[in-house]
Formats: C-alpha cells, sequence, structure tokens
RNA sequence: AGGGGUGUCGUCAAGCGGUAAGACACAGGCCUUUGGAGCCUGCAUUCGUAGGUUCGAAUCCUACCACCCCUGCCA
C-alpha cells in the first residue's frame, strides 16, 4: 500500500477520470513495477477525426501525468485496406497536436513473425486448429446471439496436422479464404467472440509494410493484445465496443508465454452534435462530393478543423474537459466553439475587415487624404503591440450595421445618429443613396474631427462602435463562412428513417467574395489565427481566390448576445 | 442460451454510507472604443423506477424499467 497517492494524475491537474483512478490503484498495488505505457493503435485505413482526438489525448496524457510513455502503434492487419497515405496523415495529426511518440513508432506488422510463432504455439497446445470450413458454413455453425455455435469438423484436427496445413497457409499453397485458422475455445459461450474466432486468415494481398512476404495475415483480436504484451504495454486502453472482447483479449495472453501482462478498459467514443464520427459516414460524405474532401473545414476530421482554423491547444482543451466515463453521450458542440474561443481570444491578433461591404463617404473630410490611426493588436494582451490603420474619406462599412428604421435597441448606424468608428471618429449618417431598385448604395456622413481616436473631447457618449476599412488601402479577399454540417443535433442516427444525408445543412459553407481587409491583413500568413473584429475568429487558408486573392475561412464567429436576443424575437 | 455495458441538471461530468463539485448552455446584472473579452448572480431538496437495510443512501441489497454493443475470414 503506497501511504501517500502517487505523483501525477490528481494533483497535475490532469482531471480525474475513472481510468486515471484505476491506474493509480495499479500503481498503489505496485503492479507492472510501476510503470504507466500506453499506446494509441489506430488502423491506417482513414483520417483521423475528433473522436481519435480524444483518444490521442487520454492516451498520451495519461502517460505523461503518470511519468510514463505512449506509443504510436499502427494497426495493420489487413492490408486491403490499409494504405502509407493514412500512416503519415496520422502521423501528422498527432505530431499537430502536440504529442510525441519518441522512436516508439511501431507496427502490429512488425511483429508477424512473433505472431505467427505464437500461433504455432497454440497449435502445439491443441488450443488452435487449420478449419476448411468457407466463410458462410462458419457463420452458419456460429449459430445465433440466443443459440449456441456447433463444433466444426475440423475440431479435432490432430496438432501435427494443424501444423503442417498451418505451414502450408503461410507458404502459399492454399486460395484465398479456402482455410482459417481458429482458436479452440467455446462454441456455446454466450459470448460469440469466444465461438472459436478466426485468428489468421489467407490473402494475396500485398501489406503497405511487409511486402509480398506474407499471405496469412492474423485477426485483430489476436494481434492487438498479444502486440500490446510485446510492447509491454501495461494499460490498453480502448472504446466501449471491444469490452466483448476483453475476455478473448485476455485469453491470448493466458496460454502464451509473453513478456508482459497488459490490461483492457474501454471508455465510451466520443459523439458530437451536429456532425458524424463514423468512418463510414465520413467517407461518404468525402467520396459523393457532398464536401470538399477530407480536410473540408466543416468536417470534424483533425485536417478539416485545422483548415477551419482550430488550434491543437483548442482541441486538446476540449478533449480536457469532456470527461472520460463508460456512458453513451453526445457532447455539445457549443463546448468545441466554446474552447476554440477561448484559446483564440487570448492569441489572435485583431484586424478590421468587411464582409458585406456598404460604402460610406465622410463629406467633410478632406478628399485625397489618408491618415494613419492606431489600433490595439489584441486587448488581452498588450505584449502584442500596435499597429497603423489607414483612415480615408471614401470607407466600407457592414452592411447590417446600417439600418435605416431601426429599433429602438439597435446602436448602430441609422440615420441622423453618431456611431463612433473603431479607432477613428464619431460619424454621424446624414443621408442615404439608393439605386433604382431601393438598395442602399451609400451612405454620406460627417465626422467630428474632435474625437481622433474614438473619444469626444466633451465626454459625449455614443452607443455603438463599428469596424470598417478604407476604400482606397483595402485588401480584397474572399471569406468563407462555415456554420455546422448538419440541422439535426443527431443526424446519423436515422432513427427516422431519413438517410443523415437529407439532414446537411444548405447553408453550412456561405461564400463572400467581395470583402475588404485593412491592410496589415495581406501579409497574414496561412493557418496564422486572427479576429476579425467584432466578426469572429478568421484563418487564412493555403488556397487562393482568383486573381490571387486571398481566401479566408471563419472558424468561429465571436460570441453575439445581440444577434442571439434578435433571433430570439 | 444468450452475453456484455450504461442510467446524477438542457449537454458533458464529479461523487465510492455523512447529507448533490465543476464545465458548457441558459437567464439576469455590472463593465466596455469589439453588442467581443472580463466580472457578479441565478440555475438538480434530488441522483431511471419501486421497495428494503441504516441514525443517515446517488452511494449497500432486491426487483423492475430504459437505452447502447455483440452473430466480418473488419478494426
Amino acid at each position: 500500500m503506497a501511504e501517500k497517492a502517487p505523483a501525477g494524475a490528481g494533483d497535475e491537474g490532469w482531471p480525474e477520470n475513472f481510468i486515471a483512478a484505476r491506474i493509480r490503484t495499479d500503481l498503489a498495488e505496485g503492479r507492472n513495477g510501476g510503470r504507466v505505457h500506453t499506446r494509441f493503435p489506430p488502423e491506417p485505413n482513414g483520417f483521423l477525426h475528433i473522436g481519435h482526438a480524444k483518444s490521442i489525448c487520454l492516451n498520451f496524457g495519461l502517460a505523461e501525468a503518470f511519468g510514463g510513455l505512449c506509443n504510436l502503434r499502427f494497426d495493420d492487419t489487413n492490408p486491403t485496406r490499409e494504405e502509407v497515405e493514412y500512416v503519415d496523415s496520422i502521423r501528422e495529426d498527432v505530431r499537430w497536436l502536440g504529442f510525441d511518440w519518441g522512436e516508439r513508432e511501431f507496427y502490429a506488422s512488425d511483429y508477424f513473425e512473433q505472431l505467427y510463432q505464437y500461433a504455432v504455439q497454440l497449435i502445439r497446445d491443441g488450443k488452435a486448429y487449420v478449419c476448411d470450413l468457407s466463410a458462410e458454413q462458419i457463420r452458419e455453425y456460429r449459430g445465433t446471439l440466443t443459440e449456441p455455435g456447433r463444433n466444426s469438423p475440423f475440431r479435432e484436427r490432430p496438432a501435427a496436422e494443424n501444423l503442417d496445413l498451418f505451414a502450408r497457409m503461410r507458404a502459399g499453397e492454399f486460395a484465398d479464404g479456402s482455410r482459417v485458422l481458429r482458436a479452440k475455445i467455446d462454441m456455446a459461450s454466450g459470448n460469440i467472440n469466444m465461438r472459436d474466432p478466426v485468428i489468421y486468415r489467407i490473402a494475396r494481398v500485398p501489406h503497405h509494410r511487409t511486402g509480398e512476404q506474407w499471405c496469412i495475415y492474423p485477426m485483430y483480436d489476436f494481434a492487438h493484445g498479444l502486440s500490446d504484451a510485446i510492447e509491454g504495454i501495461t494499460h490498453s486502453i480502448c472504446t466501449l465496443e471491444f469490452q466483448d472482447h476483453r475476455p478473448l483479449y485476455d485469453w491470448f495472453i493466458e496460454q502464451l508465454p509473453v513478456p508482459s501482462r497488459p490490461r483492457q478498459i474501454e471508455f465510451a467514443r466520443l459523439n458530437l452534435s451536429y456532425t458524424v464520427m463514423s468512418k463510414r459516414k465520413l467517407l461518404k460524405l468525402v467520396e459523393e462530393g457532398l464536401v470538399e474532401g477530407w480536410d473540408d473545414p466543416r468536417l470534424p476530421t483533425i485536417s478539416g478543423l485545422r483548415r477551419r482554423g482550430f488550434t491543437p491547444e483548442a482541441i486538446r482543451s476540449f478533449c480536457d474537459r469532456i470527461g472520460v466515463a463508460k456512458r453513451n453521450s453526445m457532447v455539445d458542440v457549443a463546448l468545441l466553439e466554446h474552447a476554440v474561443r477561448e484559446d483564440l481570444n487570448r492569441r489572435a491578433r485583431r484586424y478590421l475587415a468587411v464582409l458585406r461591404p456598404l460604402k460610406v463617404v465622410i463629406e467633410n473630410y478632406p478628399e485625397g487624404q489618408v491618415e494613419e490611426l492606431e489600433a490595439i493588436n489584441n486587448p488581452e494582451d498588450e505584449g502584442m503591440g500596435r499597429r497603423k490603420v489607414p483612415f480615408a474619406r471614401e470607407l466600407y462599412i457592414e452592411r447590417d450595421d446600417f439600418m435605416e428604421e431601426a429599433p429602438r435597441k439597435f446602436h448602430r448606424l441609422t440615420p441622423g445618429r453618431e456611431v463612433r468608428l473603431r479607432y477613428a471618429y464619431f460619424i454621424r449618417c446624414e443621408r442615404v443613396a439608393k439605386d433604382d431598385n431601393g438598395e442602399i448604395t451609400t451612405l454620406y456622413c460627417t465626422y467630428d474631427p474632435a474625437t481622433r481616436g474614438g473619444s469626444a473631447p466633451d465626454g459625449r457618449k455614443v452607443k455603438g462602435t463599428l469596424h470598417w476599412v478604407a476604400a482606397s488601402t483595402a485588401v480584397k479577399a474572399e471569406v468563407r463562412l462555415y456554420d455546422r454540417l448538419f440541422t439535426e443535433p443527431d443526424p446519423g442516427a436515422e432513427k427516422d428513417g431519413r438517410p443523415f444525408t437529407d439532414k446537411l445543412n444548405p447553408h453550412s459553407l456561405e461564400v463572400l467574395e467581395n470583402c475588404f481587409l485593412e491592410p496589415a491583413l495581406a501579409e497574414a500568413a496561412a493557418g496564422c489565427p486572427v479576429q476579425f473584429e467584432r466578426l469572429g475568429y478568421f484563418v487564412r487558408d493555403a488556397a487562393c481566390g482568383p486573381a490571387g486573392k486571398p481566401v479566408f475561412n471563419r472558424t468561429v464567429t465571436l460570441r453575439d448576445t445581440w444577434a442571439r436576443k434578435a433571433a430570439r424575437r
């Protein structure tokens, strides 16, 4: 018994959860010689998403909190669906999230020879046999959820024959699918995973790492736990659907002379509202062109979130907040949005940008004059300094910031009312020019020279502050506004019979091609988060619009109590 | 002949027999040269239901109910 709680989790700000508690208990009881070793085990057959981020943060976070290690191990036992491209993107995403697996990048395929020897051992011990039943027959023999299965006619094959057959399977003497190696456990088990599970299949498919070296490949259940054991993993953390596999996981480890005894612990995978997380559904969105690719900024993939402007810090903070438990749950996407806003508020430089421009002419401002006004880069951090923003007679303001007939609580521009242009002057709207359709084309205003910088020496106050961009020096840009991809909180449920693709939000992407940015934004680097004041957080996309126009993606809007209240009315 | 899980605020989630943390959301207020940020306040007499044990139960016992997962030579 430990006199005091082991160092690490609990007193380091690591959120308490049942897995951390379990590890703490294991440590207190002296298990694993005080070691904590986890692993993140993706199959390289798709892109990582925010659900994987939860697992990554958990596995790497736990290891770090307890002074242990976390391996990156690719579970590459099924070459028919795995590719190096996925390996590369997974590696990049994990690193981008801020985790380091050092030299410990492993592959289940690294252990194919050892795994094969383990299988041979099982055969020698009479605990595995080569079965000639077809896939369909195996299914029939397996029984159902409520009825036991029947023994395969090949179940009692002598060890010597099994050994010979298995060697010839490896040697390529048999056709794909003609035979499998099965563990001999219990065809009557209530747990279907224990009904003589297949542990090796024949497949003449080149493997992304081992090439054509093998034509038999181990199944997940056989390879996974044994790989854990080979790597000295102490806590093998996986999702709930593998709970039923735990007895099998333990069975292999108990039967074989493995170097360590890892234990499997399951937790609930992440579900996020207004999106889908399953590989199948994400793949469908990508393949059917419903989104623009795996890194579409509306997708919950790591690459999509990155392109959308999410930071690793925000994602990790989110993962810390959602907790870890065993109950199926659906996390409100608002929590993710909160996490980015919180992070970006601290670090994003502020700029002025007008998305839906409305021209303003300051009639009493000297024609041709341009002056430089000082603006604060980040009010949350004076250390980020100041910059100059050009002001001139002709400007753009946001169309939404003007209303000809405004309700009482509308604090923005309206005929006859004075408002502040941020960091500039108080202006008053004198008259409105319209085109033949009655559409407002220009606002004619006057300014008060005494209010330079944005405050009046006579102490008079103004209710609203608007963002603006001087017309002559403005940088043209394309801005993409993203919203949730689906209109329903749980589009993937499909309980109403409607496929999830019927629930796509038609307004999830709005492209604004005629936006104006203050000149300083021309140098914004792709991937560097910025705030457009009063609008939200944006990030420059690596892509360019026509004529080299910069493209900005909206990460998330600012909280907008005005809009929220207006929407309620 | 089925097996394995889970049920605590709108959403996550602590709690481990001593009298319901926290976060997001929401609602008010303060402040404000971003209707941003920040600050303050409110928000489960109740823990799936019903019994029981106990001085005392979300925590222990019993029964019931609801939901999730499992019949790939996928992971």
